[in-house]
DNA sequence: CATCGATCTTAGGCGTACCTAATACTTAGG
DNA sequence: CCTAAGTATTAGGTACGCCTAAGATCGATG
């Protein structure tokens, strides 16, 4: 018989659960479903039912979880996910302004090391960049307590008419994309005019006040958000 | 009953083996013995058994293992711990030079690293060092492919008389040794000048040019390699 | 050359984090 | 309000890396 115990509190693996959870729960912090973090997470559903219990029944409890109605962070969680996201845009904006990785190539290593380095090296690494506020896709850095401003970017793909807006940042969970996204000059803070929607889904754009129109496909528009329009 | 499986080849756990391998089976890569590995991973006897089991019947083997008579690393085992111990010697300069870490703080850090970044990585640090032959604590870090200068330092516990010295490289692995070290002036490329040794095994000794003498305990001393002397 | 102590291996087990297959729950449509 | 589809949980299992206890082997010594 499968038994519930405490789960390692500070393992990668539950690290990425509730990183997870962060991420899927939105900023209204929204129940999160068991099937949506298995799909996340790349694993079976029953290995996240396990993983819930353990994340519920820990000291102190990381997640507030019901059966059959997903789970929310406790404070506990919440603390611990937020560090691990600070800890992932720290490395990531110093892979890419120290060490001048390629913008698509910076999520990997940050994915991996993020769990791994010490109070010290992250500080230490904060003070080499000078306290950056951001990270190289345009997310904001958590500060040491936690806190961050609040997220009100909205998604490319929301835009319908055509309208100039203002890129916000990046989504860098696909290499592909963020690479696509770069060549074509769609950082954060470039303005981008967008001429239409395609039957598929995807977007026409042009970039600052160039006449050149890209077509994005609808994967590459969801990966893009914008100031919210006004 | 425990059964013998191919290890992960690629874990922590397994680096350490291998490192642990390398490193007490010294430059004439001597066999090394259960007990030995034990001690060095802080495992139980029983647990380096079946680790070792599991390198020597992996593809490829990592170790040669015969009971009762110890193990040699294989030709891949050697590469791995090469490997590795050039990560473990790249993160530690790049903690010191670019970083600023105390130079006793290395050690650890780069303990746990030293398993999880990527060759690319590893590459841009290097790089941004200035392609660096030697660790902060003296030691040479392997090249890419492997090959590194062979090892012919002596400990300064084998100094029984009088002489002047200079100090080739400091054991990394006490950081309480590490800083006393730093702080008397005991650093690579320093002179020392061997006054006596004390009945307890430890040395008094004087850096530089100075009259001051140091006492050093016999854990101290030992963690001292100087240049082989004429 | 027999014995004893040190060293090493085998046996059995545990915790973490996964898996598949079977079962249970929830809810939307009819 | 009943039922089927989709969603979630339970049951049973694996690999890894560790543990303790018990038994085997080795080698120094008398
Ligand atoms: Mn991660
Ligand atoms: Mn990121
Ligand atoms: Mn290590
Ligand atoms: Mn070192």
């Amino acid at each position: 018989m499968t038994v519930r115990r405490q789960p390692n509190p500070n393992s990668e693996s539950v690290d990425n659960y509730l990183k997870a959870i962060l991420a899927l729960g939105g900023p209204e912090e929204n129940r999160v479903a068991s099937n949506a973090l298995a799909q996340r997470l790349g694993v079976a559903p029953a290995s996240v039912t396990n993983m819930l219990q353990k994340l519920a029944a820990g000291l102190p409890p990381l997640v507030e979880y019901e059966r059959h109605r997903g789970v929310l962070l406790s404070d506990a969680g919440k603390r611990r996910a937020l560090e691990v996201v600070r800890h992932h845009r720290l490395i990531e904006t110093f892979l890419y302004e120290v060490l001048n990785y390629p913008i698509e190539e910076v999520h990997e290593e940050a994915e991996r090391l993020e769990h791994f380095i010490s109070e010290r090296f992250e500080e230490r690494i904060e003070a080499k960049l000078g306290y950056p506020k951001m990270d190289p896709h345009g997310h904001c850095i958590p500060a040491m307590d936690g806190r961050m401003p609040k997220e009100n970017s909205v998604p490319l793909t929301h835009v319908v008419r055509k309208a100039t807006v203002v890129v916000d940042s990046i989504s860098d969970r696909d290499a592909a994309i963020v690479k696509l996204l770069r060549t074509t000059g769609i950082v954060p803070g470039a303005q981008l005019r967008v001429r239409g929607r395609h039957a598929d889904g995807g977007h026409d754009v042009s970039i600052g006040s160039s006449v050149k129109v890209y077509h994005l496909s609808p994967e590459a528009a969801d990966a893009v958000k914008i100031h919210p329009p006004p």
